[in-house]
DNA sequence: GACAAATACATTGATATCAATATTATTTTA
DNA sequence: TAAAATAATATTGATATCAATGTATTTGTC
């Protein structure tokens, strides 16, 4: 006899339509390829962007708050670091006060590429947020700011 | 003379606050996570869920409508597809009709993974939706469909 | 001050992601 | 029907992602 599970069709649909993972997933996926192939000519992914941007402060980051903040793991901006550091872009050194902790810096080239990028972010953030019921995604930012 | 480009602080704290891209990359990354560790038992991802899920259909489906449906390149799938096989789960064989294509089915034991899989996506995206202003995510899907 | 606990980060291994390109098969056009 | 155009998928190379684990350093406690 054959006992194979079967999973109505219906239940397919239902987390077709009302999965939120899938949903966030899938926009991610379409927000990033947009972003990214707006910051193609500068050699920059949504990510890269995201992450230089949050290094760009008055005093050199820690990785801790840095990944809390991209919400990433903290192995995963080890890992990021690597192409922006090959690049010239990013600076990684110990801390001398706290040998374990690192001090991330964006270098004068690294500040040139961003300071490049900010008007292309702000044109194609412009054209995604037009895109929204509303014309603008303040709800929409306060509903994703509930999941992270 | 220096002549080093510096990007306002205040431009950073903007694309912080505001960048929708930046927010949907984190919360697709809260999101995962929390349905990865939900799923965990099972061996499961949250992105090989809705995979194999979109493959529950009455009819093998071919690779570009899924690919399409999830928003992700049609390599990635390939890719995808590859650990899915290696377990038995999934099954991906040419179609007779079109030797191009390949049709892509669910095995038995994998409708099994995928049936115990659903009482658990049911429980984790109930106390996802909970989170959300208004207590469900109607009017965030909305919101998301509008990017995707 | 020695030692246990906690902290900060790195490494490894597996999967995910896409651009660029290649391969194979079908369809269209001349 | 042969050649060109199109379509469906695979391969390669680079980066992204996280769990599990390892290492070095600092902190807290006695």
């Amino acid at each position: 006899m054959s006992n194979v599970i079967e999973i109505p069709f219906a239940t397919t649909l239902l987390v077709r339509d009302t999965c939120l993972c899938l949903h966030v997933q899938r926009a991610a996926r379409a927000l990033a390829r947009r972003f990214d192939e707006a910051l193609r000519p500068l050699g920059l992914t949504n990510g890269q962007f995201s992450l230089m941007m949050s290094l760009n402060r008055p005093e050199p980051a820690a990785m801790g708050p840095v990944a809390t903040l991209l919400a990433i793991d903290q192995t995963t901006l080890t890992a990021a670091l690597k192409p922006l550091e090959r690049r010239g872009w990013v600076t990684v050194l110990p801390n001398p006060r706290d040998r374990r902790a690192r001090l991330l810096s964006l270098t004068p080239s690294g500040k040139a590429v961003l300071a490049a990028a900010v008007p292309i972010w702000e044109m194609t953030h412009a054209e995604v947020d037009q895109r929204l019921p509303g014309g603008n995604g303040d709800r929409l930012r306060r509903d994703l700011l509930a999941l992270a």
